[in-house]
DNA sequence: CCAATATCTGGGAGCGCTCCCAATTCTTGC
DNA sequence: GCAAGAATTGGGAGCGCTCCCAGATATTGG
């Protein structure tokens, strides 16, 4: 197949140049005729605009980055980063741009490639999940003049200047927390996630829950992990001798690992203990027994965050926006309150 | 952040366009003095070669494309791909090349981006996980002159003249049915996914295994499936009326999903009922019980991929690689093995 | 029917690089 | 000490597009 230019379409349709771009970019002041007749050309040749020479004259790629800092090997196994990286995926096709990936596994890579990304026009804007406490990678980037969002609440600090998209956590886990309550459960215990800000904010709202009903929390039935499955196992055998009659887990892979723990124990889900996970993965509506979570909406998240990187990069950076997108609570069987 | 050009590098240098090109490509031909001070300009400003011009110049993007056609929801969730993935983002990243991400969902996505894909000169080449059976992506992008490479094994019809890499499927299921029959059982079922190549050649041989021994196969212990946690719980509540004394299933997700069927029927693994799985996923090692499996090289897998492809790239398509990777039996307990 | 305006079209300039060739400078050998 | 050759360096051309302006053509009103 031969690599069609402009000007030879243009000199097919018996037009110019100008006027092939006219059709292709959809400007205005083109004659229906002749913009019917370029658009057969186009269609009979299969010409493709080089994107390369598109990218220089106009100075914009059509391309996004994903940028997803320091994760573990096992931390992006979590279903949650495939969501969201679909998502995104979809949602960047949808808008006509390409989606470009970039999983770092230390600091040393982020560096290196926080200055090549942010200068070298290879990219259009930035969509960051950096939500874990120590990351650099949004003070990386922030003096480049690069258009960028982030998935999850930036650190409190930076918060205002930063455009993010993120989920109620703290509203969440309010439910959740309130959830267990209302079934009459008074020992709850928390597997929590300390790390990053989601965690914090899940934390924050189930405290409040908690609070709101005057229970005072007994820190030794809240358990530290990280969003993995086995560390939730880990977590939950440290709670089990303490006895709680529910858990809060910050997602479902912990809530999956601590009914695997509460299983292995001989004990029962629901009826000894109850569980509550957090983000509503595939998973967890065909769990043993089903899960009952605080539905996140991933998708959502996701398809937002391009959105928005659009419009900043479309109108201006100023002023920082932020979404922050409602959750709800799904009841199933895991918090004993349905059979 | 000025957006430094070549010229401008040049000028504080006090050298020519020309000579800054040769330093950044570290072309021969240019004095180490001269080398240095270029070095030094550049270090300074933060200069960032404009990737549009370059691309545009060379004629090479030094992007790859990672394709997933027309994935399920569900499907992606499997933490096989998440592996992929990352594997691939970092052989990139580590040759200086940026990975974007296509995830279709549907074919008519597939095919008005296949075109653009392969002749709008955005992407060097191409890595394809297409090894359903009915996937036509292959076939779309094959006439155009792009380079790719799929990872699984293509169709039979072309696999000769599509480079590949694979993992011994066909070995690895070998191993597995004959881990089983040495462990003694003889009622050994399948729970198979038969719509990619990789599940037919793990049923192959799963089937040579138990030919070797003499053992008919007893298709009424060959239950269907597809590559999520889900599936395998249904299929698995299909065999269990047929008293399976063990069962092969074709991937660890599949193997998860039956041993929660086996033990909601209140039977126990290994000891009513014993398990292996299929890909060594980091689950595998801690569920209850550890999953005996057959380990694949993934991370390599998506390495090798990179490299082959930068390889056709850089040379030559022709001859079509065909790399098949070893693959070993990882004996835990859920096969009734060890204790 | 022609001037005035609105609509359409063509071509020059330039985006920031790479590639190549010619010009310049530096070596080296006899 | 000077020619022949090698090592450096500079600048033109061009990659394929977009953007803008000027010229051509069509449309309208008086």
């Amino acid at each position: 197949m031969k690599r069609w230019t402009l000007e030879d379409i243009g000199k097919l349709a018996g037009v110019s140049r100008s006027t092939v771009s006219r059709v292709i970019n959809d400007h205005p002041h083109t004659s229906p005729a002749v913009r019917q007749r370029v658009e057969q050309v186009i269609r009979e040749t299969g010409y493709q605009p080089n994107s390369a020479a598109r990218s220089l004259a106009s100075s914009q790629s059509r391309i996004l980055g994903l940028v997803m800092p320091s994760l573990l090997q096992s931390a992006f196994a979590d279903p949650y980063y495939a969501l969201v990286i679909q998502a995104i995926s979809q949602a960047c096709i949808q808008h006509d741009y390409t989606p470009s990936l970039f999983l770092f596994q230390n600091a040393a890579e982020e560096a290196k490639m926080s200055q090549r990304l942010a200068s070298s026009g290879l990219i259009d804007g930035l969509i960051v999940t950096a939500d874990t406490i120590d990351s650099q990678f949004v003070q990386m980037i922030q003096p480049y003049d690069i258009p960028f969002v982030q998935i999850g609440r930036p650190q409190r600090e930076s918060a205002s200047c930063i455009s993010y998209v993120d989920v109620d956590n703290e509203a969440g886990a309010y439910l959740a927390g309130s959830h267990l309550l209302q079934q009459g459960y008074r020992r709850i215990g928390q597997i929590a996630t300390l790390h990053n800000t989601a965690g914090q904010d899940r934390d924050a709202g189930f405290r409040r829950a908690l609070n709101d009903r005057g229970l005072p929390i007994d820190e030794a039935l809240i358990a530290l992990s990280s969003f993995s499955e086995a560390s939730g196992y880990r977590a939950m055998q440290h709670l089990l001798p303490r006895q709680p009659e529910a858990v809060f887990a910050q997602s479902d892979a912990i809530a999956l690992g601590a009914i695997r723990a509460i299983r292995d124990s001989d004990l029962r889900v629901p009826e000894d203990i109850a569980v509550v996970g957090f983000d509503d993965m595939p998973l967890a509506a065909s769990s043993s027994p089903p899960l009952t979570t605080v539905r996140q909406p991933i998708a959502r998240a996701g398809k937002l965050a391009v959105e928005t990187l659009l419009d900043i990069i479309q109108t201006s950076p100023q002023p920082a926006r932020h979404i922050v997108l409602p959750v709800e609570l799904v009841i199933r069987a895991s918090s004993g309150a349905v059979s």
